[in-house]
RNA sequence: GCACCCUUGGCCCAGCUGGAUAAGGCGUCUGACUACGAAUUAGGAGAUCGGGAGUUCGAAUCUCUCAGGGUGCGCCA
């Protein structure tokens, strides 16, 4: 995909750049997309708001980057948003007019014209997928890393203009469901509880994994096997008493995935189970095994993949059922023909990788040729301080734990004072906002490619980096800003102090932030970029009184700018998928 | 054995599409509230960016190599 230059303060420097170059030598023409990616904020306030790098010109001018830093500055035209500019070293650096830029940004800003246009040029059609549990085995938050990804993914697709299709894919055939209901049968003597039966379900499973493990090698194995054979078959048969528990308990576990959605407010457009892709996937294997493109090896069928260095791809097993990668080629193929998408983007996690390497590369000897546009958006997992977490032996925390702890902790430590105060459902739903705020942003704000090791209580301290500190920010400003009637006409070039101005350049780079995180498919930049503005805020409010600012019209210009800020966290944090309540 | 990922102050983490003095958080030490909402803020101490070599005018960032940690590699999903 490619990105507009929106930020309007690089381009006019751009332009301002190239000018200068032209007038200083004919040898040498830049581009503008050259100049705009060598615009950079240099280190220290003092020195400018904006730096040129003039090393690449070097070579080219035979010139020392120095030398070309002051010839350029000589050459400089004016402009209307430069108040100075100066060289330092190799650096031409500009010092911004904020009676101009000041108005430009904050003007978009507070009509949110700035969040409406699209940041990109060619936008492919792109189906993102997302959240694979399984049924029969309890959410975690290995679950919800996931979630969080995979939503504040999507929503920064739309957010740039790429017209984007969330689909999941959970997982309700395979073994581990006959397991559970093996021992659902068999040896469960608990009543199902009435609420949340797809938690007590999961713990079934475990159950049922740990009686498996402690009967190897007794005289019981044998019989466990024959007994979840003959499951595995009712199933497939879609016939028998398993049958039909499998159907009920499967809508306990789908109450539960739908729970934890509604409550991370996460939707998918198009829901594909793996029991559904099955025995098409079956189908689509016999067709290209006809027609010569896999192979059969010692009674299975499958791929060989090794002058790809991807090794052999197992397909149909000798008893002619598929696999993981079998279900994932029909699914595949759904998305390419049922949604007519152009991109296909995988959130899973990083142990899947050459799975996908495998399956993108039989897709591309099938023939679709969409496959080289599939990628696998891998991610570090989520581990306990004792290792891995494992539904199957369950060493686990479940999501709902996590929420439910979040949720009374921030009643008892931030809510109770307005007991009595404020209604007791909104006390409900601002616990529930912050918690979101404080999981979600947890989840967000680490590199995925880094593991996240979890641990409960430090989870629970809300204080540092961290969702709620923004939401704070968020929440002030609003009360701020209601005690304030607002003038139609502002002054914003009354925004001179060093932290308003800082302020306003942070806002102003907003979606060139989003436009790292989607061309990175990242999200912590956006978590990094909210938590440094919601800090250089508070730093302003520490400094500079709002409402006892020394004159009305200054009064106005810093609660524009606050809810300025304000109107960015929202945004902002909206892509993360997190609420910005008004008072908290 | 092969492949991929990680290694930055006591702990966590950003910077990695090469550039100016490596940014934050936690913890620690010292300050600031009868409040424009302290879930806040000002400041101090604390880093040879895992080791080594190379490329470059310039390397936390790119390449190679070694070490440590993790993950995956045909009938689970």
């Amino acid at each position: 995909m490619k990105f507009k230059k929106h930020n309007i303060l690089y381009l006019n420097l751009a332009q301002l750049i190239q000018e200068a170059i032209q007038k200083s030598t004919d040898d040498l023409a830049l581009n503008l997309d050259q100049i705009y990616l060598l615009l950079s904020t240099p280190p220290k306030k003092d020195m400018g708001d904006v730096a040129f790098a003039c090393f690449g010109l070097a070579k080219a001018l035979k010139k020392s980057p120095a030398q070309i830093a002051q010839d350029l500055l000589e050459c400089l035209n004016e402009s209307r948003l430069v108040l100075k500019s100066k060289n330092f070293g190799p650096y031409l650096n500009f010092y911004i007019n904020p009676a101009e830029f000041n108005k430009i940004i904050l003007d978009e800003i507070l009509s949110e014209s700035f969040f409406k246009s699209s940041l990109v040029e060619i936008a492919p059609k792109t189906t993102i997928e997302y959240s694979q549990p399984n049924t029969h085995k309890e959410l975690h938050v290995g679950h919800m890393r996931n979630m969080c990804l995979g939503n504040a993914i999507v929503n920064l697709y739309r957010y740039v203009g790429i017209e984007t299709h969330a689909t999941t894919f959970p997982g309700d055939v395979g073994t581990h469901v006959a397991k559970c209901l093996w021992y659902y049968k068999k040896y469960n003597t608990e009543q199902p509880p009435t609420i949340r039966q797809g938690a007590w379900l999961g713990k079934l499973y475990t159950k049922a994994n740990l009686k498996l493990e402690d009967e190897k090698g007794s005289e019981n194995e044998e019989k466990n096997r024959a007994e979840l054979t003959a499951i595995l078959k009712q199933l497939h048969d879609e016939n028998g008493e398993y049958y039909t528990l499998w159907q009920e308990t499967k809508k306990w576990s789908l109450t539960l995935m739908q729970e934890v959605y509604a409550w991370a407010n996460i939707t998918f457009d198009s829901w594909y189970w793996e029991s559904d892709v099955d025995s098409t996937s079956v189908a689509l294997i016999n067709k290209y095994f006809e027609k010569g493109l896999f192979i059969k090896d010692q009674g299975a069928i499958g791929i060989d993949l090794s002058d790809d260095k991807l090794g052999f791809c197992l397909l149909l097993k000798s008893d002619g059922t598929g696999l993981y990668a079998t279900k994932d080629l029909e699914l595949a193929r759904r998305k390419f023909e049922d949604q007519d998408i152009e991109k296909s983007i995988y959130v899973v996690d990083n142990r899947q990788s050459l799975h996908f390497k495998q399956v993108f590369k039989t897709l591309e000897k099938m023939g679709f040729e969409n496959a080289k546009n599939c990628f696998h958006l891998q991610y570090e997992m989520v581990e306990l301080p004792d290792g891995a977490m494992s539904s199957r032996k369950g060493n686990i925390v479940p999501i709902q734990k996590l929420i439910d702890e979040m949720v009374t902790k921030i009643k008892i430590d931030y809510l109770n004072k307005y007991v009595g105060d404020w209604h007791t459902c909104e006390i409900d739903t601002v616990a529930n906002q912050v918690a979101a705020g404080a999981i979600k942003y947890g989840m967000t704000r680490i590199d995925s490619n880094k593991k996240i090791v979890f641990d409960m209580d430090e989870w629970l301290k809300l204080d540092g980096e961290s969702g709620p500190y923004i939401q704070y920010v968020h929440a002030r400003i609003n009360s701020l800003v209601s005690k304030i009637k607002r003038d139609p006409e502002i002054q914003f070039e009354l925004l001179t102090h060093e932290l308003e101005s800082d302020l306003i350049l942070k806002l102003s780079k907003f979606n060139t932030i989003i436009e790292n995180c989607v061309t990175n498919n990242k999200t912590h930049p956006l978590c990094s970029y909210l938590y440094e503005l919601a800090k250089a805020f508070n730093s302003f409010y520490a400094e500079c009184s709002v409402l006892k600012a020394e004159t009305h019209e200054l009064v106005q210009a810093r609660t524009a700018l606050a809810d300025g800020v304000a109107i960015i966290i929202r945004n902002g944090l909206s892509l993360l998928g997190i609420d910005a309540p008004k008072k908290m």
